[in-house]
DNA sequence: GTCCAGAGAATTATGCAGATTTTTCTCCAT
DNA sequence: ATGGAGAAAAATCTGCATAATTCTCTGGAC
């Protein structure tokens, strides 16, 4: 094999596991999650869910109540303010520094995540998968080049709590809207405008998908949770 | 009762300990943590450290490699730069963000923890845990009022790692330099001033203090670590 | 009848002592 | 030096023991 092997844990493949379910909002906000019942599932002892639980907890996947147990974290429309404003705060200060800092390979690596993106249609239950991988990747080669390893993770952190907000709000009938052209005028701004309208455009494309969800809970649809 | 118990797990005891002993640097930089010693030394079982070590893994203070254990992060130049940047970058948006939503008790709050830090010297061995606290406090209260408990938990992590490089280069004689007056002069450009030239003396700080470390490394004194 | 307090049962989280697997070290032959 | 068998050390995992919380039910006060 050319590959190193980095064999992994059983612990480390319930964390991915239960991360993917908990962002994929398979688990429903506010959900107890009991270790036993897990390892069950898992089929593996109370020790590698609990320190995939521990883990989760210090990513502000999972609540820690010390000596109660961990639950899924409950949404909220405040909270869901409080972090798009968050990712926008950081993810334009990352995109100003990868544009100052521009290189060909990180503008062709662009290129290829928005091509790979308009493989796929958001509305078709199949791709969606696909769609939301590609469309993750897409935001992650806009920063790709800022510079901050510590700013790229944040800007990751708070990817997955938003996604956890856009999937979750799926099972309640919130449509995934297209938006390729977006996409794309975002990409010709990244490549070939300035930085402030680039950032403006990652704004108002956040700020969309905020107004999207920010219906439902007026709606109260995702009241209880 | 008034109070609800919220009594802490061993597991979490654990934590709290060799997360502030790394800080600390009582842990060497690259250091190995085997898990048998360690439940040795803190006289507990090695899932309770384990669990420890994950935890402290997702925020970085020590890396974990697949079945091969857990270490304590190296140091390197350009690691501190790039963590030094970062914080700069965080933490005056932070900044801009508190002092555009200033309120009485935020600003009551920035005197006070000013006046507490006042009471001790950084450069008296008994004092300096108790001044490297009220300095926390201090720049944590600065950003106190930005609005994004996500925003304030990420200069935390910043921070901590700072800190880190901080009190590691004090074994290698770096001397901490007082700096009161540098913090009053903070203090009166956030309640009095623009927020531009409070952002600019946030960054002058830390760039003195990046600049201190800086020196150590080129001159050798952190070279292996 | 409704509400509350509290004893005790049931459930769940936490911790421990090895068993098992993987990696690392040692030493010898090439 | 290089490769590799085997020993030693370390990490990982399991199953159960212990401790804490939560639930259930009873009896009484109002």
């Amino acid at each position: 094999m050319a590959k190193v092997s980095e064999k992994t844990t059983l612990s480390t493949t319930v964390y991915q596991k239960l991360r993917g379910d908990i962002i994929k909002g398979e688990f429903r906000p506010g959900e107890k999650l009991r270790i036993e019942s897990i390892a069950g599932i898992y089929g593996v002892g109370s020790n590698a869910v609990r320190e995939a639980l521990s883990r989760l907890s210090a990513e502000r996947l999972v609540e820690r109540y010390e000596q109660r147990g961990f639950a899924v974290p409950a949404i909220a429309l405040d909270d869901w303010r409080i972090l798009v404003r968050t990712r926008c705060w950081l993810e334009t200060k990352a995109l100003e520094e990868a544009m100052a800092n521009r290189t060909e390979s990180w503008e062709e690596a662009i290129v290829l995540a928005l091509h790979r993106l308009s493989r796929f249609r958001s509305d078709d239950a199949d791709e969606r998968g696909n769609w939301e991988d590609a469309h993750r990747n897409f935001h992650r080669a806009l920063l790709a080049n800022c510079g901050s390893p510590w700013l790229l993770e944040f800007c990751d952190v708070l990817a997955d709590h938003a996604t956890r907000y856009v999937l979750v709000s799926h099972a309640y009938g919130n449509k995934k809207r297209q938006g390729f052209s977006e996409h794309e005028a975002l990409m010709k701004a990244v490549l070939h405008g300035t930085a402030e309208h680039a950032c403006d455009l990652l704004k108002s494309h956040y700020m969309k998908t905020f107004e999207n969800i920010e219906v439902l809970f007026k709606d109260g649809l995702l009241e209880h949770s």
